[in-house]
RNA sequence: GGGUAGAUGGCGGAAUUGGUAUACGCGCAUGCCUUAGGAGCAUGUGACUUCGGUCAUAAGGGUUCGAGUCCCUUUCUACCCACCA
């Protein structure tokens, strides 16, 4: 190992600061380039090794953006609220607010450390409550647009962290942060209708530039599908299938439908209070586990099926969804699988109708087409303490009531116990001189809301903070909104696909519904990276004790090791191990660069073309994520390099330029130090150099010469050389000419590339 | 169960339109050098081989002059969704 990485980093990274060189300018006339990366939760954990493979991948972007001209906007910031602080509240008594301000220090030190070009000087932090006055106007903007509405719903409960969970926050039925089997509870929730963008959340997903995997993801999850609406008496159901009407046998309820009570005959009635029973008690993983057994009962009444006027008995079976459609179905087992497994379970008849025209089915039933969607509105209540506070107030004579504009924000109060109350409300119910207020509209008595917001609610907009940090006028002001949205480029986890970044995308589009941001999108084109794994393939964890922490990586290897590392383990989208062997292997080739700078002087043409085509790879694989060719390629010409013996000044410090993005504390200094190179002071401040065409051809090429599809010979000849001349020469070689037994059927030439003797 | 993406040397991976499979890096081997280092340099490194070649991209089949790449069947892995009527 050769070069200072300390002291060259440290300097660098001051020299930068000190010259504000990536500092977003506003009102430029340039042309804007807003490159953004998810903002990170600062945990007590510190930076993760798999934090900087996302922002090294945008730094990389971003520098090569500025270096192309533009305006670059690359901003950092901090998704601040959040249980682990809380819990680290509930456990020491200290305020979240002192441990997420540790927290941001470290990250922030941790971050400049690994010299990404971040414009610290928009710095958010959605704990501040400079900025969550901003969240909770746009709350109260959906409250006063009627999307906001609190509603008695059965929510996901997590009996260990004593929370209410939003649909997308429950994987497989158990709590997304611990783990634990999710309970079903009743509870006053507020409710944000997204399901009324469903639509549009859908059909815009045409006019942006994601990766197709991420479309699809959002796509399924708010699951579009094409049905119709048909009674069975006063028994509504949903289906996609009309046309199998015909063949209903049996019509199922959910044990949560409403008209279960009504439907059930005396004689039925203790059968059925006993299975809603143990339907109320089973975890949501039970109920979804396809392999078990169906399970229902019989109300003992009967509806007519409108189509056939056939008599058809009602059950009631927890494989009917509450949630999804009407929560009554109508059962085909001729033609659903689920409802063939119930019927030959209960011994309900399997009959055997043929299929019928779809509008006509609906129009004899009196039934109604309609849209479904398997999205459901936005649980948006928490009741936590470490959260905004939800802006409204009740009042026993207006009702629910948005507190004022002028009065926000809403600030947190300080608590003495941070632990939600035994009764499942939010800490801040217990203190009374917080609850107790005014109406804001007649002036008399009123209580505030306690429950606090869900952290999707700050991270729904916090780009938009970027854009004018300081403005207390306004969230951010209209002309610098148009100037910087949409965001042309945004990278994130895959697992955020349709839980943040649906989010924010509704958040957006309501608040350009509501004029007050000038694009219907926010984000023009999304990328996803990969996780990093521990070294044995398996995923890093704080309880394994496999987390490769960054901070020692940088100062055993240096920031420019870690950066080009990290691009070059494998292709950006997919996971990949981390191997200190590799990142080794990094370390040697920026060593060899250094060794490069010493050895200026004369240049063969050799080394002017691979120059000229590592130009070319290099910047098309920025283009096209795929830096991890970049990598090699940059590799490969230092390897031609040092063989060759030397190159020129010139050469040189056009591939410090390409190099500066993955490693620019190395480029930087070593662009000083070689004082023979023409560069100025930043790398950053110089053009991204394009390829000269002309050393991108090549005047002589390798043909392959094949005999039946098998290589025989390889020739070195011109690159203008004619096929017949070509075929002269290829049959002339030794070792084609062994192989070339019998009559020659078909010469194939392809043109550059292969000359194939068919025999 | 469904969807999506995959499966290439000892390892991470490359192969832009169907056209030299294994680039680049790691590891390993031999040698050189040496102010002995996680150094540097050189050479080699898919398997088998009678040294002519032959066989190799999860397994099997197909299309083609030619397949890692396209098609079919099967197996396995990862992620996401999981009774959505």
């Amino acid at each position: 190992m050769s070069y200072d990485h300390k002291k060259i980093d440290a300097k660098w990274q001051q020299r930068w600061e000190d010259a504000r060189i990536f500092k977003a300018k506003d009102g430029s006339k340039k042309k804007k380039y807003y490159v953004l990366v998810e903002f990170p939760y600062p945990s007590g954990a510190g930076l993760h090794v798999g934090h900087p493979r996302s922002y090294t991948a945008l730094d990389i972007v971003a520098r090569k953006k500025r270096m192309e001209g533009m305006n670059v906007l690359f901003p950092m910031g901090w998704d601040a609220f959040g249980l682990p602080a809380e819990a680290y509240a509930i456990k020491t008594g200290v305020h979240p607010s002192i441990v997420t301000k540790q927290n941001i220090d470290t990250f922030r030190r941790q971050l400049k450390a690994i010299g990404f070009s971040f414009d610290w000087s928009r710095e958010v932090d959605t704990t501040d409550p400079k900025y969550y006055r901003w969240t909770q106007w746009m709350f109260n903007q959906f409250f006063k647009a009627g999307l906001a509405y609190k509603a008695k719903a059965s929510i996901n409960w997590c009996p260990k962290d004593k929370i209410g969970l939003a649909n997308e926050e429950v994987v497989g039925g158990a709590c997304e942060r611990c783990g634990t089997p999710v309970e079903k509870r009743d509870k006053e929730q507020w409710m944000i209708a997204i399901t009324k963008y469903a639509d549009r959340l859908l059909e815009d997903l045409n006019t942006v530039d994601y990766l197709p995997k991420i479309k699809k993801q959002q796509e399924d999850w708010i699951g579009r599908s094409e049905g119709a609406l048909i009674k069975f008496d006063e028994i509504e159901v949903f289906t996609t299938r009309p046309d199998t009407i015909d063949g209903v046998t049996y019509v199922v309820l959910a044990p949560e439908h409403p008209l279960v009570a009504d439907s059930t005959s005396s004689d039925q009635v203790k059968a059925v209070q006993k299975y809603l029973a143990e339907t109320a008690k089973k975890t949501d993983i039970e109920r979804g586990d396809d392999s078990k057994e169906k399970t229902g009962v019989f109300t003992g009444s009967y509806v007519k099926n409108p189509y056939n006027g056939e008599d058809v008995p009602v059950w009631v079976a927890d494989y009917v969804l509450a949630g999804y459609g009407t929560g009554a179905v109508m059962a085909v087992p001729q033609h659903d699988e689920r409802d063939h497994a119930f019927a030959e379970k209960f011994g309900l008849p399997i009959e055997d109708r043929p299929l019928l025209e779809v509008d006509q089915a609906i129009k004899k039933s009196k039934g109604q087409k309609k849209v479904n969607y398997r999205l459901r509105d936005w649980v948006f209540s928490r009741q936590r303490y470490w959260g905004e506070p939800i802006p409204l107030v009740h009042c026993e004579k207006d009702g629910w009531v948005a507190v004022p504009d002028d009065q926000l924000p809403v600030e947190l109060p300080p608590v003495e116990k941070y632990e939600p109350t035994d009764n499942g409300e939010s800490p801040l119910s217990a203190i009374d001189s917080f609850v107790n207020t005014t109406c804001p509209s007649c002036g008399g008595p009123a209580k505030r809301e306690t429950d606090t917001m869900p952290n999707w609610a700050g991270s729904s907009w916090y780009f938009l903070r970027y854009i004018d940090p300081k403005n207390d006028k306004e969230f951010a002001s209209k002309a610098a909104l148009k100037y910087w949205t949409p965001v042309d480029l945004y990278n994130g986890g895959m697992e955020h696909t349709t839980l943040h970044l649906l989010y924010s995308r509704f958040w957006h589009k309501f608040l350009f519904d509501q004029g007050v941001v000038p694009t219907s999108e926010p984000y023009a084109r999304r990328h996803s990276h990969g996780l990093i794994m521990a070294e044995d393939g398996t995923k890093m964890s704080k309880s394994k004790g496999n987390v490769v922490n960054p901070d020692e990586v940088v100062a055993e290897f240096g920031a420019d090791t870690l950066r080009t590392y990290i691009l070059f383990m494998g292709p950006f989208e997919e996971p990949v191990p981390w191997s200190t062997n590799g990142l080794i292997g990094v370390r040697r080739f920026l060593d060899k660069v250094e060794r490069l700078a010493e050895k200026l002087g004369d240049e063969s043409t050799e080394v002017t073309k691979a120059l000229h085509k590592t130009i070319k790879k290099v910047s098309d694989d920025i283009d096209g994520f795929r830096f991890n060719t970049a990598v090699s390629e940059l590799m490969k010409f230092v390897n031609v390099a040092q063989e060759a013996g030397s190159m020129s000044p010139d050469s040189f410090a056009m591939f410090l330029t390409i190099l500066s993005p993955f490693a620019p504390h190395l480029a930087n200094e070593l662009a000083e130090r070689s004082t023979k190179a023409p560069i100025g002071t930043f790398m950053d401040l110089q053009p991204w150099p394009s390829p000269d065409p002309k050393w991108l051809i090549d005047d002589e090429i390798t043909i392959v010469i094949q005999v039946n599809g098998k290589l025989r010979a390889s020739l070195n000849v011109a690159a203008d050389i004619s096929d017949a001349e070509l075929i002269e020469l290829a049959k002339a070689d030794e070792n084609v000419q062994k192989h070339l037994i019998g009559e020659v059927k078909k010469e194939i030439v392809v043109k550059g590339k292969l000359v194939n003797f068919v025999i």
